[in-house]
DNA sequence: GTATCTGCAAAACATTTGCAATTCT
DNA sequence: AGAATTGCAAATGTTTTGCAGATAC
């Protein structure tokens, strides 16, 4: 579980972020709570189908809709073709190695980047992410 | 023009990365150099094809895919649905407006940044960028 | 019983691929 | 001529939409 309040179970979750916890949304919110790998729509699809037979892929990519606008996670724009997800909504950057294309969280101290001329501007998102070989690629 | 050696014409600058520089590949080089809006392929395509009447979409993917391999462009993923691109290869980040749409250029010392565990990995690409409201949409 | 949620099928996009015609040297 | 480039048409893959049936309160 990657709750704020661990004390929480997942339906009161989403219930104190304003989403009627249903069955497939407890399920797929569990789901991106245990594998921490920003799965993409289908990794979720494809995992959670054996459980839940009857689950479609439109429910999946409604879900994670509406969990993105209640803010119970973030998406990761970092593949050119396709989303990958993340419930845990604190500021951290990403690395994707381009060689096994495994997505690592990085920790970042954001306040330590001062961008200039956005003073005027309001931030509501962070995105930092890098590429290149991961330790273990880079050594073969 | 938006080049490391402003001497150059683009004809010689796409040489130097080793692109034969074709009548369409010049045409879009240029596009992206006096467009800084980091523009989508459907962007580029619309714009030039009053121009260039003969000129087919494959023939955009072909060439900034082509420019991507050969570092004279970066791809800017930030919308989660398409690519831009953006002939400035220098490290910057963006900030896109959620509400103009608008992706701006923001300087910053990526340098101030040491993430942690990466010791390791070998960064190729440094990516950043911010999501909210720009000074002018904020006001209204 | 009325709202909402789910899921199938189809549609809508962005992007890629196969291949034939064109262009360049 | 030979090699690379272009561009049409079709395929692919992800995401969205329309809508009917199921579920929940």
């Amino acid at each position: 579980m990657n709750m704020k309040h661990p004390i929480d179970t997942t339906e009161g979750y989403l219930k104190k972020h304003g989403i009627k916890p249903s069955y497939q949304r407890i399920r797929i919110y569990d789901y991106l709570a245990t594998h921490k790998n920003h799965p993409s729509v289908d990794h979720i699809y494809q995992d959670l189908r054996h459980d839940i037979p009857t689950l479609s892929k439109t429910t999946v990519y409604n879900t994670l809709k509406l969990f993105q606008v209640k803010g119970v996670l973030q998406v990761i724009v970092i593949e050119e073709n396709e989303n990958r997800y993340d419930a845990d909504t604190d500021v951290h950057g990403h690395f994707r190695c381009e060689k096994c294309q495994k997505i690592y969280d990085v920790p970042v101290n954001i306040s330590q980047l001062h961008p200039n001329g956005l003073e005027d501007f309001l931030i509501k998102e962070n995105h930092i992410y890098f590429k290149g070989l991961c330790a273990m690629c880079r050594k073969k």
